[in-house]
DNA sequence: GAAGAGACTTGATCTGAATCAAGAGGGATA
DNA sequence: TATCCCTCTTGATTCAGATCAAGTCTCTTC
């Protein structure tokens, strides 16, 4: 895939046009990082975000007492570090880390922020997507306090299944990156990711290392009390 | 206080210069609600967003089994809703409530958008500012999960010192509104929260209904994990 | 293919917060 | 002033998830 498909197809620029596009991606880089590799550490300057085009990155801080908080996993299509971008400190304020072998566009802060000053319609699609972006957040806050570790692990699932279709009625999905990192993801310790995993059982989840099979999507979406319009059908 | 002032001594346009601020007072109302009363309801359309002049603003949901989750309580100075304004679906995705008399400043939708499409650098200051309340609601997402409940509590606690500055060595916090809608903000249970506030005391933490008198605010940042930047001194 | 390291699972126990239950205080109303 | 209602506190119990501990499995590396 190349960068101009790429920024299309990505979730902060598809309502973009193509022309908008186009000029973008003449002022991009590709980069490739291998699997382990820091792509910015917190406190670095925020000179520039990033789209996935493949693999996965996870955004984490590490707090005082060495713990490591999991902020957000992007995959493909996935743009991170705007925000940072716009910020009053300039720098980064999390790390980002390559889990698997990734390759990025990066789009550079100098290019983006005179787009927005010469393009107000650009600039509203911006202001868009970052509310929505805000919007999840806020749904995540939500999830972490009313919801049990099954349930939002059977959410994470159906949402991963949107993007696997498969034969009617059963849905394979094959999990990106490790269960530890799922895990931490969530703020859930791996052994009650793995007890919580297997609590789906009854409701048509059966686990073979990283590929799961859901056999009963109705009944995984109403035990984790997703709306009928969220499930993939 | 007048419109003017308030704008510009909001989170959202306190870097904008007082000649934009002054055009877009022009095109705004002042609302008063009482106390109880619903500033707009989930669904509704999203056509203004509001400035708290006086009193307390709660956003907050109903998920279907009928728990209220609150989503976030505003209070003087700070900015609501603005993000629905560039919602595509262009309605609110919460309900709004006064916890007591409060007076708003309505800002239209309309005028709103007229101002980023013709000045960028209003356009940027916007995006700077929900790129910070983005920022917040990470810290939000990263607390719930990482600290206890008094360690929650505390953190609150010196938040609200920040604007009620005291004696040397002494803060006095008042409780802007219940302490049942301060449990529910920080998805707290009212029993959970009364406890975990007595577990407070040995930091200097004393509680005399909604007046709270804080004698040691290092031991309890040090309780609370707080750095000691951002203890107001 | 054997060895080792890391990822994952399973079991036992502990703990923080929710829940259930009851009572105390405070403010509004008659 | 007495009554009522609502908020808040306190106590006892339960439960989800964390922690501690001991495997098992899988993949890599030699």
């Amino acid at each position: 895939m190349n960068i101009v498909e790429t920024i299309k197809k990505s979730t902060l620029f598809h309502s973009v046009d193509m022309q908008t596009i186009e000029a973008l991606a003449k002022e991009c880089y590709k980069k490739t990082f291998a699997k382990g590799r820091d792509i910015f550490a917190m406190g670095d300057n925020a000179d520039a975000f990033f789209i996935i085009l493949e693999g996965w990155v996870k955004l984490y801080r590490i707090s005082k007492d060495g713990e490591e908080a999991i902020i957000h996993v992007f995959g493909p299509g996935e743009s991170f570090a705007e925000a940072a971008v716009f910020n009053d400190t300039k720098t980064y304020p999390v790390n980002a880390h390559a889990l698997d072998e990734v390759i990025l566009v990066e789009i550079p802060r100098s290019f983006f922020i005179q787009k927005i000053e010469e393009d107000s319609r650009f600039a509203l699609r911006m202001l868009g997507a970052i509310a929505a972006r805000q919007h999840y957040l806020v749904q995540q806050i939500e999830q972490v306090t009313t919801r049990t570790a099954p349930q939002r692990i059977g959410a994470l699932l159906i949402r991963f299944c949107k993007k696997n279709k498969q034969a009617e009625g059963e849905w394979v999905v094959h999990l990106p990156y490790d269960k530890s990192v799922i895990s931490t993801r969530m703020n859930i310790k791996p052994e009650t990711f793995s007890r919580a995993l297997a609590k789906l059982e009854p409701y048509g989840v059966h686990v073979e290392n990283k590929k799961i099979l859901i056999t009963d999507m109705d009944a995984l979406a109403e035990f984790c009390d997703i709306s009928p319009s969220e499930i993939p059908c």
